[in-house]
Order: C-alpha cells, then sequence, then structure tokens
DNA sequence: CGTGTAAGGAATTCTGACACG
DNA sequence: CGTGTAAGGAATTCTGACACG
C-alpha cells in the first residue's frame, strides 16, 4: 500500500539533505538499532521516506535530551499500540462477521 | 498528493538497479529531453519514483523499437490527454456548481 | 553517551570523446 | 541513432579509531 514510502532508495548523503543530520549520527543512530537500512550490492546504505520521517523524529527527541535508548523503547511502545489498535479494528470487524452469521 | 512519488532522490546507481538501465541509457534520454532530474549540490542527478516509471515505460518502447524523439512525442500527448480529461472534470464540477447557483 | 574528525581504500558519478553502425 | 567503453578527476561512502566529555 505506502509502496514508495517504504522502499529503501535513498543513499546517506541524500538523507543528510533531507534531514539536516550528519552521515554521522545517522549510522550511530543505526547502531543504537533505531533504525535499519538495506545495503546495496557494494555495501552503500540504502534508507527509505518512513526512515527519514522517523530520523526527525529521533532528532526532535535528541534535542529534547532524550537518550537513543529510551527513544528505542518510546518508539517500541509506538509500534505497540499501532498494533493493539490494529488487532481491536480487526476484532470488531470479526464481531460483526460473526453477528451476521448468526 | 503524490510527495513520495514525485520527490527526487533516488541516485542513477539506485535507478539502475531499479529499472537495469545503464547509466549510460539514462542520461542519454535526459539528453534527449525525456526525464529532466534535479541535482545535488555537487551536481549528481537525483530521480524520483515516477522517474523510475517512466524509463520502465521508455525501456518497453524502446524495446518495441521506437525511437526516442517518437516516444517523446507519445508522453506529451499522454500529457495533453490528462489535461484535457483534467479541464473536462473541471468544467463537469464548474456546470454542477452553476446550477445550484441559480 | 553522542558526535566530530583524519585516514585509507573502494566504489560512484560526472563530462567529453571515440567507436560502431 | 543509441549504447558501450576507457579516461581522468572530483565527490561519496565505508570502517575502525582517537578525541572530548
Amino acid at each position: 500500500m505506502s509502496s514508495y514510502r517504504d522502499k529503501k532508495v535513498i543513499t546517506i548523503g541524500v538523507v543528510n539533505e533531507l534531514t539536516g543530520l550528519s552521515a554521522r549520527m545517522i549510522r550511530y543512530y543505526e547502531s543504537r538499532g533505531l533504525i535499519f537500512p538495506e545495503r546495496t550490492e557494494r555495501g552503500t546504505r540504502k534508507y527509505s521516506f518512513s526512515d527519514v520521517e522517523l530520523l526527525m523524529e529521533i532528532a526532535n527527541k535528541r534535542e529534547e535530551g532524550i537518550q537513543t535508548y529510551e527513544i528505542k523503547k518510546e518508539l517500541l511502545n509506538e509500534n505497540k499500540k499501532k498494533t493493539v489498535r490494529d488487532q481491536m479494528i480487526q476484532g470488531q470487524l470479526n464481531a460483526q462477521f460473526n453477528m451476521k452469521k448468526f
């Protein structure tokens, strides 16, 4: 569905232009497990638009003085919330389906 | 609206991976006025996802033996058709608006 | 902990040109 | 006309490390 948003095609130099973050910082956040670029055949990192958005979120939190480990936990939490929300929506759909069934 | 689709962020090497076209061909189609990449500060070409799609269209037509000049004319025609279609839709909207007005 | 930087090497991109056809 | 290639230079990216704090 969001094929363009999630396709990893942007090199670190362009990510730098887009986010203002240095290549050093971008690589460091990767080493801390906050982002997960792919690689070209010869090893160059490739990022998606959603990676770029995530990096801007991370930059904001870093400006607030939040440490990378805390940011990681927050990100995991956000994903957990999204999963729960999706499960609830799915649950509602299933409930309606079952109503009709009987 | 299609911000990710049209944002120029992909380097020629990745475009090559995505389309299978050589850098030489990609640059040549630019010189023939079929595509219009942007440049980074130091002159590296940057393409959008819609450029990538267009290049695949171009590749198909080239395989049929169509020359770049003909392809260019076809592309201009497609855009003309789209513009006309959009104008007609706009015309319908205006007509409905005027109906209500009187 | 988070970021800068100098280091050395490898891979990328750019342009203009010659080649073939 | 459309594409490959060798050429030379400039800019990019990568990794591991030292520095500061």
